[in-house]
DNA sequence: TATGAATGAGCGTTCATTCAT
DNA sequence: TATGAATGAACGCTCATTCAT
């Protein structure tokens, strides 16, 4: 029973490597990279790999998954400030700057759900919802149009994100990026056109 | 010499129908469909997509050098117009449009120059300098605000463009996407975070 | 007919162009090299090429046939001077010679009768008679070994010629080959192994 | 850690079936036969060939080494005979007698060493080296005359190679043109033209 | 007749996935 | 359970040859 549990330790300790290592070489040089590849830089064999993902696609949800649940994290934590403008502004940071160093791997993507695995799903769900919470505090608080609605942001977010990942932001940059995006959510007797 | 014209009138018209075949293609299924695929619904023999594109890349870059070019012409229609505030719309609205039914061909990213072969690069320095004459306008006018530059755009652009691609935008959304956007541009006393 | 005429020799030039680029790239590059690249090197379409030798193989042969015939010719200027013993060694150097600057077309190959074309072999024939014509007089002569036969002689050809092809000998070189192997052709009351 | 040696073995054996065939073929039929008939004469997949041999000219060098090791082993052999003279013609005897069943891979191109990759010009080093010794040693008992080189020797080995190669030589009359060479080899008062 | 565009079989090579050890 | 050898479908690309102009 404990050879068992320390077997099913070193099972997650290499399940939990293989992701990091495939995380890095989709991320830095596309999703091109063989399996073979991946088990060579991560020390294990190929069938290891298989084993905890029967397929890549499977390796790549997981690894989409993953930083959706790192991206639901910082929302979250941004949520717990009681400064809610602010916070959306913070939630939204979070997400582009997640996506400003990674590369090839869509994080945008994963804002959205379309046809998305379920499992992936369900955290983009999560991650709607908390960002929805804010916008309606945003909102209420008058800090952002009324007229904005929940699809802008998440499609403001994909836009920032895909250009964040395309010319690699810095914080500056991001911090302008949204700034300017913000002049155009907020709250004013604005556009007469 | 009749003649000739006509044989390369032919070849001429092969080459156009392969472009037009593998941008559709790529478009709606990705650059991994093979050349083979494109070649069968183009109704040629490999060879032929081969001798007018000797490399997959080149067949690639082709096809993101056409588009550019319809883009180049479409913002040069809208600087014809006076009325230059719009013309910065209507620029960045017919490149987003353009984007709106491309997908897995990142129009996106043809817009900046990241190692992109010669040809493209020359076509996008045009369109640069197109976009750069119409904001200068718009700033002179008052109509955007001063500190905005160039490159602000062009990541704006870009950001719309991926959203519209991904999202697959009607005209609505599109224009709703880019008058936000424009909300945040325009001039006034602005942001006093 | 004047016209007709003028034609012909025209087709008969390129004849002979195609025939001595080919020969020169196939001998400088190997017979890899596509009938495109004789074309286009030769300053003809695909189309003339075809139209002089329906087939590569038929335009390998000719080539190999053409220099049959001037190792032929070659050996004709040899047998007629009077001295015998040098006639078969001018002959021999003379073979070795072409060998020397040709790579990659087997000129040694041509020399022997193994499943070539008709019009090969008729050359190949001619050469081995006139060999034998001369290899019978410098026997007589006493100046070669009796029991030395005609396909010794071309044997020994043959390997000088794949040596001579393969390290690009130099006419010192080739005499010093040929000088030793006379040698052991020589008559004498040699060998008791 | 048995396991795995039974698992090496099984590797082994394919890599040296899949080297086998290969020379089989490629020795009968030229280095054109696709990979895929390697691998299907062998019974193997083409994953298979190309996981030993990860370029068809690894194979090809991997065969050519081969064959060069069998020849530094004949070599080998014959040097540890004491009677010299004999020495060098079993020497010379092996490794022709090695080129008369095996065309198309130039055999005899292995024992000169232009533009070989490393591996296989150690070894070419090392069979130049004996068959340098061996000729020394042929030289000093009298038995070969003194101004011979080592590169005449070579040159040799590769005519007679060659020509076996080409003609299929038997015993006997590889013997008889070893011989003939020999007369030319032997000291003696020779050559005064 | 000369041209060169078109054809398509064929080849070298890769890589996701399976399975014997 | 982990390993990595084996598999084979698939792809990019070449080139001898044909044929419309």
């Amino acid at each position: 029973m404990t050879a068992e549990r320390v077997l099913r330790a070193d099972a997650r300790r290499n399940r939990a490597r293989v992701l990091e290592v495939a995380e890095s070489l989709f991320t830095t040089q596309g999703i091109d990279v063989p399996i073979e590849e991946v088990a060579r830089v991560t020390g294990v064999g190929v069938g290891t790999v298989y084993r905890h993902f029967p397929t890549k696609k499977d390796l790549v949800e997981a690894i989409v998954a993953e930083r959706m649940r790192r991206l639901v994290e910082k929302a979250r934590t941004s949520v717990a400030q009681p400064d809610s403008p602010n916070a959306l502004f913070e939630i939204m940071d979070g997400i582009v700057a997640e996506a400003t160093v990674k590369k090839h791997l869509g994080i945008a993507d994963a804002v959205q759900a379309t046809e998305k695995p379920a499992a992936i799903e369900i955290i983009a769900a999560d991650l709607r919802a908390t960002i929805s919470h804010v916008l309606v505090a945003a909102q209420t608080a008058g800090a952002v149009r009324a007229d904005i609605e929940l699809s802008d942001v998440l499609t403001t977010l994909y836009g920032l994100s895909a250009a964040a990942e395309h010319y690699g932001w810095d914080e500056a940059r991001r911090h302008r990026a949204i700034t300017t995006i913000f002049d155009g959510l907020r709250s004013r007797e604005t556009s007469k056109d």
